[in-house]
DNA sequence: CGCGAGCTTGACGTTGTTCAACTAGAGTGG
DNA sequence: CCACTCTAGTTGAACAACGTCAAGCTCGCG
């Protein structure tokens, strides 16, 4: 946490996000009022698992990674985070502590607000109440859908499912270069460092990719999903 | 689904559940109305994955398992299911899919309630509402949870973890005749049948287990909760 | 030039699955 | 009352999947 400053144009930071869209304007200068900007540096950590929960965080730029501590100094990464994400952790109505920890993989900026605003307009805001209510049985689906991938499939679909993971939702493109390491890619895909490129090596192989460092092209997509979905 | 009736004493049969105590009498009577009761045998399908959301349902009495029908013709047990437990669908807010089955593992009574009644309350009883949102973020942990158990531990841990889960949130004693077949306790391990039978007996043969058939006496709860916990 | 961090590779051991055979108990029909 | 069948449970052996360990590599940086 390098830098610390009060940004006065919260309005437009605020509303990128379609959750807020529900809230009145008085709603928007409450949350607006308790809020402040942090800068990350790559690295940094910005939730960390147990901590008290007090401050709910809007990433403004960058992108984070949200992961588990498990046992065995093991992690596995939930998902990666990006403007205009916000995470709310779901420890907020249970017992105001952090349940995953989250760290920031590039530069980052985010704004926190005090989760005793966001209760405060919780209480009122019904169809603010609803949407949030939509958005948390949204992720329950995609953790059972994520539940399915980890268990019962081996590692090539493991691997399949996290480079279109990184393709169509983080990096948006055919070809891209990412901001995380091995190590990450195998704790999105719940295996081993090793096991994570040797697979990678199989598809580059098979020609189903490119990569080179940082640097990766998909180049049968179609394969690829298919791999994914079999398993 | 053998036997179908509409019962009258409804305000009792819902009030057991502490999420219906928000509402107000006019709002139970809305609730009531669009409610129906079903009996199942052992073995029957109450909700089938993939099919259309139209109802959600109250256990009055019975066991029954939530699972999602993954690949490989492999279920994976999310939890077991017994009064006074309902079952909201997290599709009711996005597709009004299950995106889960539930059947019954004995013989079952359940009521069915419109989610549209469901929906028409949401709308306008905001503690109702926030209920429901902090009832769906307590999920999610337990979702958190799970997904490191299930990807973290070896069979062993996952063995313990799951003869805890039938003692203390099922069966609530130490000692407890199971309604689930090994299959099912598999299916709750995240593994084979085979495998979880290997593992009972190493139990056995330790004495942390007496197991008999259906019959399961825990022993030495301790070790069997350090073995879960250290996977 | 040397150092260190992340990446890569191969060999090996462990973990867990699959397959097949066998057993026990619960109906079912003669 | 006895075969017969069917299902769930059990066991062992072979095999595949995956992790661990150790060594070497690359590349940026001081």
């Amino acid at each position: 946490m390098t830098t610390f400053k009060n940004t006065s144009n919260c309005a437009n930071c605020i509303t990128h996000h379609t959750t807020f869209s529900y809230l009145s304007e008085a709603e928007m200068k409450l949350l607006n009022e308790s809020k402040h900007e942090v800068h990350f540096k790559a690295g940094e950590t910005i939730f960390k698992q147990g901590s008290a929960l007090t401050h709910i965080a809007c990433l403004n730029s960058g992108l984070a990674k949200l992961y588990i501590e498990g046992t065995h100094n093991k992690n596995l990464i939930i998902k990666l985070l990006q403007s205009p994400d916000v995470v709310i952790g779901p420890g907020i109505f249970l017992d105001q502590r952090h349940h995953y920890s989250v760290s920031a993989l590039t530069d980052l900026s985010a704004c926190f607000i005090d989760i005793k605003s966001l209760l405060e307009v919780l209480k009122t805001n019904n169809g603010f109440a609803l949407e949030l209510l939509r958005d948390s049985t949204v992720k329950r689906i995609r953790n059972y859908e994520q539940l399915i991938n980890l268990t019962q499939k081996q590692m090539s679909g493991r691997i399949a499912e996290t480079i279109l993971y990184l393709s169509k939702s983080i990096y948006k493109s055919h070809s891209f270069t990412v901001d995380i390491s091995r190590q990450d890619i195998a704790d999105l895909s719940a295996m081993s460092k090793e096991s994570a490129i040797r697979i990678i090596k199989e598809f580059k192989d098979a020609s189903y990719l490119k990569c080179e460092g940082n640097k990766f092209e998909i180049l049968d997509p179609d394969t690829l999903l298919e791999i994914s979905l079999k398993g």
